[in-house]
DNA sequence: ATTCGGACCTGAAAGC
DNA sequence: TGCTTTCAGGTCCGAA
């Protein structure tokens, strides 16, 4: 049947490739990699990373429109960059419709090298408070918008993840970092955290035709507060939702929950 | 130190 | 109908 499972980029949809992948490919051998044998999967970012016997790591990295597939052997179209036959029978297959996507293929310290693991932040998902509160602290400016879409100051959130914990949170996308009070912090990071986990627990965010392996599909999409929603209602005051670009992303937020200030 | 615009690509949807 | 414009879940680079 070789029915694709279509994997999209942040924090959530990562985790559950991660999740979903793991009991799919775990001990098998890439026929056409020497026979390596895949050892077990991490989730670093919003990167894969798939290590190997050998000392090796295959690694992806989804960036807008890639996903990781398990297909019928053969199984391919125009936008399959990648295919690695498993042992077993299947093809894992890169598919990359923008081509913006990464490979990485090397040892385990080399490809670990790379600038985007060198500087990339702690994990959204299991970050703590006191981390939290300490990596904005160490920031002197800037709004919070681009500070959760900068990987170097926490891995894994998203356009979808920044404007749904805002949301939740009460904040304002362009708040500034250095007149947050002890509250907010707190909101935020409980937000976060709630967000995070929701998408996860829900699937994930289906837009188009992403779905799981056993053809469940991720629900985080139709549950959205305001990714999305412009022109929309507030879910909680009912105020029009509008969209506004923030450092170059469309951000949507409610304008009379998330007071600028 | 931080933000912004553009670049990288393709294709779907909206606009005219 | 068809042509043009806009927009998309990410990241990197150079300029302000």
């Amino acid at each position: 049947m070789g029915a694709p499972q279509k994997i999209m980029p942040e924090l959530p949809e990562v985790e559950i490739t991660k999740r979903k992948l793991e009991p799919l490919i775990k001990s098998k051998r890439i026929l056409n990699l020497g026979g390596k044998k895949i050892l077990r999967i991490e989730r670093k970012g919003k990167a894969i990373l798939i290590y190997l016997s050998g000392g090796k790591i295959l690694g992806f990295h989804q960036r807008m429109s890639g996903k990781l597939l398990i297909v019928r052997r053969g199984w391919k179209d125009k936008h399959t960059r990648r295919i690695f036959h498993l042992s077993g029978g299947k093809d894992l297959a890169f598919h990359d419709v923008r081509r913006f996507g990464v490979i990485w293929y090397g040892p385990v310290k080399k490809v670990l090298d790379d600038p985007y693991f060198k500087t990339l932040g702690l994990d959204a998902l299991k970050i703590s408070f006191g981390e939290f509160k300490r990596i904005l602290g160490e920031r002197r400016a800037g709004k919070l918008k681009p500070f959760f879409l900068n990987q170097k100051n926490l891995a894994g959130v998203g356009n979808i993840i920044a404007d749904e914990v805002l949301w939740h949170a009460k904040i304002h996308p362009e708040r500034n970092i250095n007149n947050l009070s002890d509250a907010d912090i707190k909101k935020l990071y409980v937000s976060l955290k709630f967000i995070l986990k929701r998408s996860i627990k829900l699937g994930g965010s289906t837009m188009r035709d992403w779905f799981h392996p056993d053809g469940g599909h991720g629900g985080y999409f139709k549950k959205r507060y305001t990714y999305g929603r412009e022109d929309e209602k507030c879910f909680r005051c009912k105020t029009q939702i509008i969209r506004k670009k923030i450092a170059g992303h469309s951000s949507c937020f409610c304008p009379k929950c998330q007071r600028e200030q």
